[in-house]
RNA sequence: GUGGGCGUAGCUCAGUUGGUUAGAGCGCCAGGUUGUGGUCCUGGAGGCCGCGGGUUCGACCCCCGUCGCUCACCCCA
């Protein structure tokens, strides 16, 4: 079929019923938001490239190849968001809310990527940042609302990996002594790193590729150089979340794509879905993004959870079932016209009722049929009878019963009678 | 960026060694007499067979290109 024009690649039209998954996922992730204190921030999607750039790390994968960089009229260069804690981070600096401040969001991200199974160039992140303290216990918070919130989901087989990269001093003395052992074995890497071991060597840490797996399968360990104030709070991140009955595996080579982590950084890789895309979310600790946007020091930790991700990991757990309801209490069948059914249809929406109805003046049985597949638990039916009498027809789609099933009642008495058949 | 698979109705797919008006199921619409859905029956709408070029008397089918979808590597949500 030849259609003019179709989404991008890389991005989805979201249509429903699957749009109604997304609104009970994000429905439920307010309300955690809410519950942990956190407020709903609102930022531009596009930022100048420096504000990803800085933090991200100019050299990192998303900023050298996936970033969408464009210029505007005025020949600024801005560019798309890659992901959602930087232009949250700018925002504190340049309005310096009080601390600590804690803000949910939820966004598309844009990265130019190949398409597959969990990967998009416009995908969907829920997420928080808490800005303005170091406090251990506010990386706690952080992990732990991500885990309820998985767990609300319904979700349980999600594994949670945690590290922590210190600061810039123990980083720095980790870094220099894998360096030395990168050195050691430069000959043993892949093809890649061969040629960019040395200008960052985490990255390494990240590659899959069999020869830098082994490589870095003998060498230094991150936690094993922090310093006496970082290993204390690496401690007390793991001891709060073991208090919470939250179970973190300590996984020594985990680095995140992004270079503004310091101190605790953590993933939740979810073990249903198959593919190599089975991280639903991450994040951790950047004490020093703030100063790299121009503001002063303040401590942050903050996480992100792809949305397209949950879904996958939903639907690979056999979790069908909606986390909102999205089918309509009523449907109003009406076929003198459609003049009352317009009235009553707004009565009862007012009154807090979801109805649908049908348009076009369509024949009784047609407007049954819509009324069936609207999935309401009653219909109510006005044709000349009813039309005379001031009644309405009420009737049960569910119930078996044609006899039971049927009511007619005065339009006066409509509200009371419905309050009793639907118990709301 | 690299590699594999695939593009035929809204959806899932058939389509016989290239042969004349391209099919099914589901979905959609309308009927099955006088106001009633979910089952059943009947009928209907809806396809430049992704797009462009080539081979051929003739192409949905073969060849080339292109666009797109999809999966994997890589990276990540």
């Amino acid at each position: 079929m030849t259609s003019s024009f179709q989404a991008p690649i890389g991005t989805h039209d979201v249509l429903a019923p699957q749009s109604a998954l997304w609104e009970g996922l994000v429905a439920t992730f307010a309300e955690f938001a809410f519950r942990f204190g956190f407020t709903l921030i609102l930022t531009p999607m596009f930022e100048e490239i420096g504000v990803f750039n800085r933090g991200i790390g100019e050299d990192s994968e998303v900023a050298t190849k996936e970033m969408y960089v464009f210029q505007d009229r005025g020949e600024r260069t801005y560019a798309l968001r890659p992901e959602g804690t930087a232009s949250v981070v700018r925002a504190f600096v340049q309005h310096q809310p009080t601390v600590p401040y804690k803000a949910w969001y939820v966004t598309p991200a844009f990265r130019y990527e190949r398409p597959q199974a969990g990967r998009y160039r416009q995908h969907h992140q829920l997420g928080v940042e808490a800005i303005g303290t170091d406090d251990p216990a506010m990386d706690v918070e952080v992990i732990a609302l991500a885990w309820r919130f998985y767990q609300a989901l319904g979700l349980r087989r999600v594994r949670l990996l945690v590290n922590s990269m210190g600061h810039s001093e123990c980083r720095g003395r980790y870094v220099d002594v894998l360096r030395g052992h990168l050195d050691e074995h430069r000959d043993q890497l892949c093809e890649e790193h061969q040629a960019t071991w040395s200008h960052n060597p985490l990255r390494v840490l990240d590659c899959k590729r069999a020869p830098c797996v082994a490589v870095i399968a003998d060498g230094p360990l991150l936690p094993d150089f922090l310093c006496a104030e970082c290993s204390t709070h690496f401690s007390a991140v793991r001891k709060g979340l073991s208090d919470l009955g939250i179970d973190a595996d300590v996984e020594p080579r985990l680095v995140r794509g992004f270079d503004y982590y310091t101190r605790t950084t953590f993933e939740f890789v979810a073990d249903a879905l198959g593919n190599a895309q089975n991280a639903i979310g991450g994040g951790g600790r950047y004490d020093s993004l703030t100063e790299q946007l121009g503001g002063k020091r303040a401590g942050g930790i903050g996480f992100g959870s792809g949305i397209e991700r949950l879904l996958l990991a939903r639907e690979a757990e056999g979790l069908t079932t909606n986390l909102i309801n999205r089918t309509s209490d009523l449907f109003v069948v009406d076929t003198t016209g459609q003049d009352v059914a317009t009235v009553i249809v707004d009565d009862l929406r007012r009154s807090g009722y979801a109805v649908e109805r049908s348009f076009d003046a369509r024949s009784m049985k047609s407007q049954m049929k819509l009324a069936d597949r609207s999935g309401a638990t009653l219909a109510l039916l006005i044709g000349p009878q009813e039309l005379e009498a001031g009644q309405v027809t009420i009737r049960d789609l569910r119930s078996d019963d044609f006899a039971a099933a049927q009511q007619s009642v005065a339009r006066e008495d409509l509200l009371p009678a419905l309050r009793e058949r639907l118990n709301k």
